[in-house]
DNA sequence: CCAGGTATCTTGCATTGCATGGAACCAGGT
DNA sequence: ACCTGGTTCCATGCAATGCAAGATACCTGG
């Protein structure tokens, strides 16, 4: 999906990454504390949600602002410093919430999706 | 959940709805016309898809902006006359185009939950 | 005649993904 | 010393979307 993009397909990618994206970004916090441009290449390999530079550091500032992320400055060997984001307690408690939410809205969609809607209505 | 929450749980389930309400609305048209307050009650129904009438009455004021629905008046037996809302090609076209895409994206979510992120990187 | 249920729609706001552009640091070649 | 390219960070402005709140209108029954 080239940037500029804006085929049926994309828009549609671009409107289902709205409010996921945080929480998988946060997921990715999980097990240790990432830097921007890594997340940024980790949300590219998963191929769905890829984005851009744009996108990934407002993110960042709004987790920050609110308290979901910490972050502390690391030097690099190959590079300028990194920050570097780390979980609190709150933002560990967000993607919990997040984890519980995630399933029945997605078996909520694939209903949708799946399901036929017959025109006599459901079971009068 | 009611109107007015702003819990934590609430945010996210607002959030994840972005993009999304806009194909199950059309997914709900696949098999026959529907009327607006017919549409709300069945993303009621569906729970984690419940939302308001600030809500619907634009989102398909947008579908019929964009040709991806006509809409025809009808007679009630009890009440207003309802405007009903039926795919065009472009609107059917839309939808499986999303039902193509979902899939891909519903795992990609499902993969930042469940898979660890280990503290040494991927197999170096 | 008026109260309540059904049905439609508008307005203004907050949030969010994104394109674009800019700044700073480091290493290597010339 | 200079400059090019890679890496890393961030800010600004726009467009799209969900939502609360409010407005309008039709119909039936007391």
């Amino acid at each position: 999906m080239e940037p500029g993009d804006s085929t049926k397909q994309a828009r549609a990618a671009a409107q289902l990454r709205k409010g996921v994206l945080e929480y998988c970004v946060l997921a990715l916090m999980r097990d240790r504390p990432r830097y921007g441009v890594e997340l940024l290449h980790a949300l590219e390999e998963s191929g769905a949600l890829a984005t851009s530079q744009g996108t990934v550091y407002p993110l960042l500032s709004r987790l920050r602002r609110d308290d979901l992320v910490t972050t502390s400055w690391q030097e690099s060997a190959s590079g300028p410093p990194r920050r570097y984001y780390a979980l609190t307690d709150s933002g560990r408690a967000a993607l919990d919430e997040f984890t519980r939410v995630w399933p029945g809205f997605r078996n909520a969609v694939d209903a949708f999706l799946t399901t036929p809607h017959p025109p006599t209505g459901e079971i009068v």
